[in-house]
DNA sequence: GCTAGTGATCTGTGATCACAGTTTGAGTGA
DNA sequence: TCACTCAAACTGTGATCACAGATCACTAGC
């Protein structure tokens, strides 16, 4: 036999499926708002695009589909979804409640480190959105870093995949205002909000911690709607 | 051209796949408990079963995968997640807050038609569970549909959606347990709890609301555990 | 000039086949 | 009686083909 005990410390290599890469390529494209409300997939150009057949496309898409982050048209036609004005609200509103809610346990359960890593992203979306010429991408990417690194340390994992969802959920809308309107982002709106959630994190206060997640949802959501991008319920 | 508002009429008849199919009546095995945590799947057995090809069994395990209700092993077997008793609490946890938090806004916006339905399914879980030959189906059934009365009058439908996920994901472990021991769910634990959760929406008082809710799941994850069956950390 | 119809081309859905990797169990050896 | 071997049967994954229905550009008829 060989050394057991130096083959126990080869990393699990994981074996990633066609379909889990096109779903990741998809997931980033929606995420990043380049696909918008109302655009609609096709398997066949998707699968060509990604240099497969469809099958791993297909897997990939009825996986979003389940999630909502796209959906079969009536017509077996497949699209992002076109959230209403209430839809968006509802949204938003189940976002608050829920990551206010992980907002707070961390806020009550964190570690030192934990502390740490939720500073260090902090500082680095504030030091992008405060640079001279903010790159709009990175913006919003450390931004979601600081969001996801203060849920993680809520220490319950099922919760953290709730928020993972809703974030797919609402990132086409979010990110396709952002690439319109750039100037939102880094106006300073956001930057209070994290300031003050941090300082709550730090203090170990919970409805505090809420309360400023909370905000900077709500304002983020607010600044969304009154552009009146979506369509009336 | 033919009477339009005749045509209006005609209810909009809902093309469901195959794999909308097999997903339902996988998820349904799966939160009868009968598949227990473990067990593996085959998808042309599963396929076979159901009288398809693999194609739609296939979707429909995606689906399931991406929800976390099944799992690819890394030998490519899809099986039934084993959870640990640390997993479970975490889920138990996730869920306490979050069906909480939803019953209190449904005890703060219901209306009175809301009401009579949780009233209704109130009534319902209670005579089949004070019933002198209890049927043990009939009553999981009647406990999930109380639940979903509560949460649907809750108001926000992506609320909804995310309690739906987790219990789905809870069902497997609750109801192999509830196989295995059906005098827990009639020996009032529950009764008390939705007797609260009742009065709570009556009076419009949100965090009693969320406090029987709490309970109700609380103590039903604290038997399961005591009990033992799951695996240690 | 405008509408109804028509056919080519696209769509998602489902079945089937091919393949590499895994599991299993019967057989063989000591 | 036990351990080992090896082949047959199974596993999920991916590609390909078939099909019914939806689109869309275009033309015939009014």
């Amino acid at each position: 036999m060989t050394s057991t005990l130096a083959l126990a410390e080869l990393p699990q290599l994981d074996r990633r499926t066609l379909a889990d890469t096109a779903y990741e390529a998809l997931a980033d494209l929606l995420a990043a708002g380049r696909l918008a409300p109302g655009d609609r997939l096709s398997l066949r150009q998707s699968a060509a695009a990604l240099g497969v057949s469809v099958m791993p496309v297909r897997e990939a898409v009825s996986r979003l589909v389940a999630d909502g982050v796209l959906e079969v048209a009536p017509t077996r036609a497949i699209r992002v979804p076109i959230m209403t004005a209430r839809d968006f609200r509802a949204l938003a509103e189940t976002r608050m409640a829920i990551e206010g809610m992980a907002a707070a346990r961390t806020a009550e359960h964190r570690s030192k480190a934990d502390l740490a890593a939720i500073r260090r992203a902090e500082a680095a979306f504030r030091a992008e959105a405060e640079s001279a010429e903010p790159d709009r991408t990175r913006a919003v990417r450390l931004n979601r870093d600081l969001h996801f690194a203060i849920y993680a340390a809520c220490g319950l994992a099922p919760l953290q995949e709730v928020i993972a969802r809703l974030w797919l959920k609402a990132g086409p809308v979010i990110n396709l205002d952002l690439r319109a309107h750039p100037e939102r982002l880094l106006q300073g709106f956001a930057l209070r909000r994290h300031a003050e959630a941090l300082v709550a994190i730090e203090a170990r206060d919970g409805p505090a911690a809420a309360a400023a997640l909370a905000a900077d949802i709500r304002e983020a959501a607010d600044f969304i709607l009154s552009r009146g991008g979506l369509r009336d319920a």
